[in-house]
DNA sequence: GGATCTTGACTGTTATCACATATCAGGATT
DNA sequence: AATCCTGATATGTGATAACAGTCAAGATCC
């Protein structure tokens, strides 16, 4: 919705990144925003020819898609974006809500005092009306990684950032429909400060219970949207 | 193990898959039967002149590779096996012993009852002596990802998969020494079928913690066996 | 003699091209 | 009228070739 033409003009970090990787993140990108709706076929030449590549790099981007879950590239037909299910969408929640409260049991002793500051800080400037939808929606992530990083293993991060993304698409839709209500800009600005209040009582269970909750109640969100607007 | 019935006399699905995939299994088996060691440095050209193929579908397998955790594959730089970290085999594990005792305890009312009696044969047959090392790892993943499938959604097995994978390579070095001990190939057969009766039971709390144990006791016997032998 | 620059082989990346296969529309057949 | 066959079109797949970056060894300069 937020996606007009003015906001691509905006100057952007000039990345030296392979053209691959570029590719890979446009595409995640315009998966995760809606703006190619699930179930929609990927055809390569199509999507090279709009990113103005080969579909060499398309045709990668595609297979590490796939490998994330975002698309489905079977062997011999036209890759298409991951339709979404309601099921697998609480299956991946039930996933997340096992392995991220125990990272905050385990994180919560190890955080420095400082970083406390930081996190409030960002959760108080979050959804600022500069930033992008698709920024916001990275400042989230970061956020809550950095919330359980210090007791991440590289393994934790792969499937913690597997997992968000895998619902973010779901998150998005249900949010969006409340988005045009400021009221609930600032519940979710006061929601991630708790959030940090919680964990800085440096108290394990709380931390995890906060977390649980949290996690449960953006679930229920989505949910109830989701089931609203796309019934079946 | 081969679940398929004696019932499907129909002819053989013809397994012509795709060059890219046969190459990705090639290399996948390669590096969790140690046959490249980690850190070893992997060539595009070298691997498709080994393999007889373009380099083409040796880099989308790298990539998957990649995508599974098992190679790194930095941008310009050539790719290599994921290094071995005792630290990281940890990690993945205590996922593993969150997630899999929880889909048990969701599994077990579940299960058919004829399905105890499939398990408990393949567990009886595990290890055949005609069967191969690649072989027998692929009928272990197979039992247990049958234990927890009735619970397991698309996105459950999708992380079973990649969390089994990732700690095959510590597990095949932590067993490959006590391999030439006949008594162990008992053991591990036992242990399954134990595994198989404690589910019967049809407790999920004696499941899940039947297991956690299973699980943990790999674990440790992996670890002693790593510790042991590379240390640092 | 040691540090630095240059050169050359090697490697990943991307583009262009050739081929087998899937998809679909239109027409012939039953 | 429905179904099957058959073409053409489009699509994924794999190979070859050209380009660019990396890395190490050898030459050069201080």
């Amino acid at each position: 919705m937020t996606v007009t033409p003015a906001s691509s003009r905006s100057v952007r970090r000039i990345e030296s990144r392979s053209v691959s990787e570029q590719v890979t993140n446009e595409i995640r990108r315009s998966i995760l925003a809606g703006d190619l709706a699930p179930g929609q076929s990927l055809s390569l030449r199509r999507l090279a020819e709009q990113l103005d590549v080969s579909f060499i790099p398309v045709r990668d981007a595609l297979r590490v898609l796939e490998a994330e879950g975002l698309v489905m590239n079977p062997p011999g037909r036209s890759a298409s974006v991951a339709p979404l299910d309601l099921e697998e969408f609480h299956a991946i929640y039930r996933v997340r809500r096992l392995l991220e409260p125990d990272l905050a049991r385990r994180s919560v002793p190890l955080l420095e005092d400082a970083e406390f500051g930081r996190l409030y800080q960002a959760a108080a400037e979050f959804g600022g009306t500069e930033r992008s939808m698709d920024d916001i929606y990275d400042d989230h992530r970061a956020f809550h990684l950095a919330l359980l990083a210090p007791a991440a293993s590289a393994w934790d991060i792969r499937l913690l950032t597997m997992n968000d993304r895998a619902t973010e698409r779901y998150v998005r839709i249900g949010f969006g429909l409340l988005d045009p209500n400021p009221a609930e800009h600032d519940r979710r600005r006061e929601a991630h400060q708790l959030l940090v209040e919680e964990f800085r009582k440096r108290d394990p269970e709380i931390a995890a219970r906060a977390l649980n909750e949290h996690l449960a109640h953006n679930e229920d969100l989505a949910h109830d949207a989701l089931s609203g607007a796309a019934p079946g």
